[in-house]
DNA sequence: TCGCAGTGTGAACGACTGTTTATATCCAGC
DNA sequence: GCTGGATATAAACAGTCGTTCACACTGCGA
């Protein structure tokens, strides 16, 4: 990584202060003060732009101010700062999905929810939705099976709709093997993707909803 | 990366061999010969199982049989390694879509014919599009600029067949701004990432067609 | 048979890696 | 005012990084 010149640091920063305040929302972030707090929201903004692989300790630890050594009175390894981060992402996400689908009323409904949740939840702020879904790869093997555990629940929350919806008649899915995982994968990577590509600069109004109507369609949810 | 034992060397080389196969079905990649192909070949491995950033030249040129500096007569930078591979997906991807769509009967056959050709294309080896969509953007800069002007044009491409289906009421697209690039991003993404889950242990038959099928459903496509 | 291009080696380059250590500084509580 | 914990620094550790270079070996065309 380059020196960077002064624009540009000025511009990681606000970067920075943009993830910062996204960690408000998550207890496990938020619990983070002072140094901890600012070096988390730098490497965010670090591993969002140059990934986690190409940020070294002393990368991050000069954005902050700070020499390689200070880092380590905070986290105990550059692993679990990445870790942090991805947790604390997935914990997010897995309480607005537990909210959404608290109360119920058949799987349409549920669907909806879901769809609904899971969209806003990328959109809030779609670059720490971004880092985490490319990011989280690179854990340790141990951290990383942690996090893949997480994914899968969430998968098999929207599985579990989609199979009762299915039993049910509510839904008609596309047939084929397994094609309650399938479309669950489908509508999982449509939401998620759209931090991707989400422009912040157009209005997000409805947007979610919009999503969840095209869910319907594909899953071939009854009329009305 | 830690040193490997016999047996996981041993899964390497098979793993390399099958990219390798894929060479074939690509001109670029194809007039590799000697040991630039087996490189490339177990490059594609590397970077797949570990990612590009965690790959060094030596993890390279070790699995070959080489050492480091052996690959500079066969490769300017380390850089061009994954560019050689990531060039090589994208003129092939390009190659399939251009041909589906040669010839087609309004918007409703193009989009079928895109959706299956794109689907297709992902599953013929889903490592080798897994390793492309992943580690495109640690390409340098100059190369990412090429590689992201090839993605935009195939998005051009089906946002046009969106606009022209939905211009002639053959489709009706979920409202909302930015409408086609939206359904063309959501369809786009659901076909790339079949290779993300699709197990080729699976019957692979009709996949591609029921994903057509779903994203009829998605556009609203008027029924028959 | 010569010569040369193609391909490989091994050593070296300076820079960078994650982490540990001894030491210094600060500030809150007694 | 003193003490002790929290926090920072500078230096060093043993490696690894991508790349270059002088040199050796190979096999093919003249």
């Amino acid at each position: 990584m380059s020196t960077t010149a002064d624009a540009t640091t000025e511009q990681l920063g606000k970067l920075a202060g943009q993830f910062e305040l996204i960690f408000d929302t998550e207890p496990s972030l938020a619990r983070l003060t002072g140094t901890a707090r600012g070096v988390l929201a730098m490497a965010a903004a670090l591993y969002y732009q140059h990934g986690y692989a190409a940020t070294s300790v002393r990368d991050l630890t000069r954005a902050c101010g700070l020499t390689p050594g200070a880092l380590y009175n905070h986290f105990p390894s550059r692993d679990e700062v990445l870790f942090a981060l991805v947790e604390g992402g997935h914990l997010r996400a897995q309480r607005a999905l537990d909210e959404a689908l608290a109360k119920t009323s058949g799987p349409r409904d549920a669907l909806t929810k879901f769809v609904r949740a899971y969209t806003e939840i990328h959109l809030r702020f779609p670059p720490f939705a971004q880092l985490i879904h490319r990011e989280y790869v690179h854990l340790s093997e141990a951290r990383k099976r942690e996090i893949v555990q997480r994914r899968r629940r969430m998968r098999e929350q929207l599985v579990d709709i989609l199979r009762a919806g299915s039993a049910q008649g509510v839904f008609t899915l596309i047939e084929g093997p397994h094609a309650e995982v399938a479309s669950a994968m489908m509508v999982l990577d449509m939401c998620s993707r759209t931090s991707e590509w989400f422009n912040p600069k157009q209005p997000a109004d409805g947007f979610s909803e919009r999503y969840a109507a095209a869910v319907l369609r594909l899953v071939g949810a009854r009329l009305r």
